[in-house]
DNA sequence: TTGAAAGCGGTACCAT
DNA sequence: ATGGTACCGCTTTCAA
């Protein structure tokens, strides 16, 4: 059986009061009375039960993770960053990948919330305002990370995606680029919707327009960045530059040209956005407006944590400046475009 | 303030022993009472607290996941069939990065004992037997998965490292290779050891040997493939052909042998073991062993899940058989190699 | 079929 | 400086 709190009592030959109270630091006791319980502590080996000081204190030390999908290396690096300063903080963290179904991501915060976690991190679109709503209502602490969503009131961690959009548009304008393509990804998703729009901004600011249909919305799997990809450099007219929304995009649009035997960069170029590994690791290297990851996944935290803690006065939001990497993925566009 | 049974009881005017019985199906309760008691669970939105339930029950349905990175897509990957096999069963995962450290694996250990996590998944490798140990004498619930510790009776899903081994160096020579080198994890990872001895076993078979300065034992990280890969490619007489135990270690190959501006696979084949998204998406893409990596998550929490319930009479140890899948990164050897 | 009550392992208030 | 004790929310005998 475990050893609880009575056990350590008993062999101390104190109150399991004092025993509680030794082991928060709380109340006053005698050197003497604190020296010798801890030793039995020690002894005993004797580890309190969270579940059971959960039950009065109402604080877990858990916190809930809520992520498209934990094996997409975006946001295994964002889980990274969330456990690693959760630990910092003492919180442990639960994964909940949610596929972007609301459904899913209903069935996880029920449980989350039953499993009475202390707060949450969203990293996941959430259709169904009512969802929100709901959480918004029991007051439970939620941080948002990586996504926007401008109904709720709630600390929010994330990159300033226009200016993301923005920065990727003025890279490839800078090299002489004058067709345009994009693989975003669910338009219904803020972040997405901006970067499109910062993009699209730079290029109108350069007295140039993107054609609509090279806009392309996408689901979130490489897959589907291939195919619109293929799509887009099969046009009679193809885009001298991609611009893709994430990293998986970005890898489905390189496997595209490859398929096409359409070179990078030289025939093409293609900026993605995020920067993860994926990025580095391609050939060519790719050209990516850069997350703060780490940072993010930080400050997300320390977001949650201060409002656990009620020291946050006032729901901060907090807006992070994206950089451009530059890798092998861009260049000038073609000179002359074979016509077909 | 949240909703107990208590709320529930007085409002459909019965005991609370007897909404607890309704709730877990347990009993015998009229129709008549059920029903009008479902009735107000479901208007007062009643949600049981896993936590109060916890105390008395003894369990949480929740699960610790311990692995070396999160980040790593190969534990992604493997963390998000744990999730999802463990959601199956009803259980969450906690997430805890050890970074390979005991230190660490030692503190989320107990961290995890301490918020009675109901079992643990370990699928990274612990040097101290002492951990583990302990975990057997406190008779904890545990799991192993892609790992071996020969020295503890747990139940095991790995795949079968030796003849993965093996079949990369069959595939090497089918392709007539008969200088290899080999990139290997710590070598004090016995499934990594098994790989290597698998490798060797073939090789020798068709009468050939590796240089033991041929074998680098590496960290896990990319950097450190690189940097051994360029030792090896740098040789006077470098190998015709590259043997990474992991993808990562294959992703530094990559990189080492660019650039030293060495073609894959003209000029030196690479295999790389696990394929994980990496593998497919490199250019050239990796021959790669592959891991079942769903089904190891799927088989582990299996496992654990019927250790749980004692419907495990004995410990079982599933060997999966490991496939190789064959794409870019390996061809025949150059047939004369420039003599620097 | 239903309910009273004794825990589960702590915390914290209130006496002493 | 210590200890007695009433919870926290639920499960589970044991009686009724």
């Amino acid at each position: 059986m475990k050893i609880t709190i009575y056990d350590v009592a008993k062999e101390a030959g104190v109150s399991i009061a004092t025993v509680s109270k030794v082991i928060n630091g709380k109340g006053k006791i005698s050197q003497a009375r604190r020296a010798e319980i801890m030793r039995v502590i020690e002894r005993l080996k004797y580890q309190p039960s969270v579940i059971a000081a959960a039950l009065t204190n109402k604080k877990t030390f858990t916190l809930g993770l809520l992520i498209p999908d934990i094996s997409n290396p975006f946001f295994g690096e964002i889980a990274r960053a969330v456990e690693d300063q959760g630990q910092r903080h003492g919180y442990s963290v639960v994964i909940c990948s949610t596929d972007n179904q609301d459904e899913r991501a209903q069935r996880y915060i029920s449980l989350l919330y039953q499993k009475s976690v202390d707060g949450l991190i969203i990293g996941t679109g959430i259709e169904d305002k009512d969802i929100l709503r709901r959480l918004a209502e029991k007051s439970f602490p939620v941080a948002l990370i990586a996504r926007e969503m401008p109904a709720l009131s709630v600390p929010t961690v994330l990159v300033d995606d226009f200016i993301g959009g923005f920065l990727a548009a003025t890279h490839l304008l800078k090299l002489g680029h004058s067709r345009f393509g994009v693989l975003a990804e669910n338009m219904k998703v803020p972040s997405s919707r901006e970067r499109v729009r910062g993009f699209k901004r730079a290029v109108e600011d350069a007295g140039l327009v993107i054609f609509e249909d090279c806009i392309q919305a996408c689901e979130y799997r490489m897959d589907d960045g291939r195919g619109k990809a293929l799509g887009l450099l099969s046009l009679k007219h193809p885009p001298t530059a991609l611009f893709c929304c994430s990293d998986l995009l970005a890898v489905g649009a390189l496997q595209a040209a490859a398929q096409l035997k359409i070179h990078v960069p030289d025939q093409v170029s293609v900026i993605s956005f995020d920067n993860t590994v994926l990025a580095s690791v391609m050939s060519p290297a790719l050209t990516a407006v850069s997350q703060p990851i780490e940072h993010m996944g930080k400050l997300a935290v320390d977001l949650l944590v201060k409002e656990l803690n009620k020291e946050l006065p006032v729901k901060q939001r907090i807006v992070l400046s994206p950089e451009i990497v530059i890798r092998e993925s861009t260049g000038h566009p073609p000179v002359m475009r074979r016509t077909i």
